[in-house]
DNA sequence: GTGAAAGCGCTAACAA
DNA sequence: TTGTTAGCGCTTTCAC
């Protein structure tokens, strides 16, 4: 085992004192060009390398914000990050991903961890059965700025940024209607979200407003965002005596699904059955029929949150005004409609 | 600003020393019971968050593990690492997950922070950039263990897996020979990755093993994994004064660009041209044409992989006996040959 | 500009 | 079983 080099080792070798090796590493002001000179030249002969969590130990800033997200691999979320990293990068912060794998547990642990390790912020979005957020209340009492991200609660009172999902539902479920489709499904996902609800009552304020009334059967709910489920689902709305002409789905992800069934089961796409997705996933324009869509900027939503996340460590005074933003997202129609 | 518990807060009321704190904090044996049970409940009333960095700076151990690919946005990556974390979890170690976005700069950059960050081991998947690896010699000298994930390369002697991609490429081309195809075109990835450079040999191997001249007018090679480099490739060799009849893939996405952009110039798949990918992406099998390719076992590579780092790291000794595993793919027959 | 020294919060010998 | 003590490697006053 090589002995690790530290700044004691640069300072003892220049025979100066750890303080100015340690400021002439940081790059501050107040040094001498040749010193700073020297000790750059010297940790780079004694192939020195800090350890940043003693430096995070002793400067109580990491430089390091925490995402959690219930899968990255998903392109809305993956997307996500990425627009998060965009920006996190330009400051010179690092970016450490966890996902919950949509467990309320395992979501618990990570918020814990990530708060144990001290990092500058977190954006957080939350799992499916997350309905409790004593955890996020306490890491913001431990003064650690968090950012909600799309799946976000009420119940908390900080910096939030989602899509305007009553909006899209409606936008989306009024194109359907638009198509002369008069019974129109919904598949939906867990209701423990608010996303979800929103989709579900945005769907219903758009069939309402033309004065179609919602069929209960027509509306029906997943517990596992899988296109598996999303099949079944498929096949039991087509069960119902009155079958639907189109589904609108909760992502694109059960619309892939849910429209693979269909055709599975010999019904025409668009013809006798419209389907709509939510998300525009990478795939959806790949298939065929390709998939009509509601679009959200992820990667700007992302890059969002980074950016309301840095303000906020930077300039913590700032707290009081926390910001709810709202993003609109836009109608992709395409051959499934 | 609260002020922050630390172990000595909970010594002094107690009146105890911090030792004792932290043994019974960390459930040593050598602890009366009592006393034990005393400090997890003095914990819990003055709402005591461990330190992680400072445990990790005096204990010289962080368990977590850092793991780098190029995407977490592609179905093997983000499967891999769903691999990866379910057998960290169950050993309490958490994963770090980083991006390189296929950037060598980057890629050096995340893995310095890595090692600086004391992480107990790193999964490596290289940037599509890097052929230079020197910054992985440099973390292995500083005896932190790392694993190189399905993009390998021969010049660092480490733990390896990777899939078998000689074998893969070759069986899915023999397949497409099978079906009498013969004027076979692939479409590759960058050469600088030898995941690349094998599937093309494997390729190549399978033409000549059945008496066909590679054509050098099809062999084609992307240097981004995109649907739309993959589309206009599809154009490029649909020009070529002998058409193709058949096409291999690097990759799913690939494929699915490939036959996007085949189906928009009226070619008929498979009929007039079979396509095959590559990965078995969660998304080729809801195409129409379902998407022939080869399936990698992702979540039981980085099984495999965490398995292998974590044996590493608790028993270093063992370091001599680097093992290289070599996963065979197997082929999944749909509609598109 | 630079140095001395006191931590940051925790762990791990070594004693007792 | 518990306490004492010396760090882990770095940052940051406060002097000079």
């Amino acid at each position: 085992m090589k002995k690790t080099i530290t700044i004691k080792d640069i300072a003892e070798r220049l025979k100066v004192s750890v303080a100015t090796v340690s400021r002439a590493l940081r790059g501050s002001q107040e040094i001498k060009p040749e010193t700073k000179e020297a000790v750059l030249k010297m940790a780079k002969d004694l192939d020195y390398h800090p350890n940043l969590l003693a430096s995070s130990l002793s400067s109580k800033r990491s430089k390091i914000i925490g995402v959690v997200v219930p899968t990255i691999n998903r392109f809305f979320w993956s997307n996500s990050i990425a627009g998060i990293e965009n920006v996190a990068y330009t400051e010179n912060y690092k970016v450490m991903i966890f996902q919950s794998s949509e467990s309320y547990q395992k979501e618990i642990e990570i918020v814990e961890t990530l708060a144990n390790s001290r990092v500058d912020g977190i954006i957080i979005a939350f799992s499916k059965e997350t309905e409790n957020f004593d955890h996020i209340q306490r890491v913001i009492e431990r003064d650690i700025p968090v950012i909600l991200f799309e799946r976000v609660t009420e119940e908390i009172n900080t910096w939030k940024i989602q899509t305007d999902d009553f909006w899209g539902a409606k936008e989306i479920t009024g194109h359907l209607i638009q198509q002369n489709r008069k019974k129109i499904a919904h598949i939906g996902g867990p209701l423990t979200l608010e996303v979800c609800r929103k989709r579900l009552e945005g769907y219903r304020s758009a069939l309402l407003e033309h004065g179609i009334q919602p069929n209960p059967a027509w509306e029906v709910v997943l517990d596992d965002f899988s296109f598996e489920q999303a099949g079944e689902k498929m096949e039991q709305l087509w069960a119902t005596p009155e079958k639907p002409d189109a589904i609108f789905c909760f992502a694109d992800i059960i619309a892939i699904g849910a429209q693979h069934a269909a055709l599975k089961m010999g019904i025409s796409v668009p013809k006798q059955l419209a389907i709509a997705g939510f998300g525009n996933d990478i795939t959806s324009r790949y298939l065929s029929p390709a998939l009509t869509t509601m679009s959200q900027p992820s990667f700007e939503m992302g890059k969002t949150a980074a950016t309301m996340l840095l303000d906020s460590i930077q300039q913590p005074e700032k707290k009081l005004d926390y910001k709810c933003i709202s993003v609109k997202p836009t109608l992709v129609i395409r051959e499934s409609t």
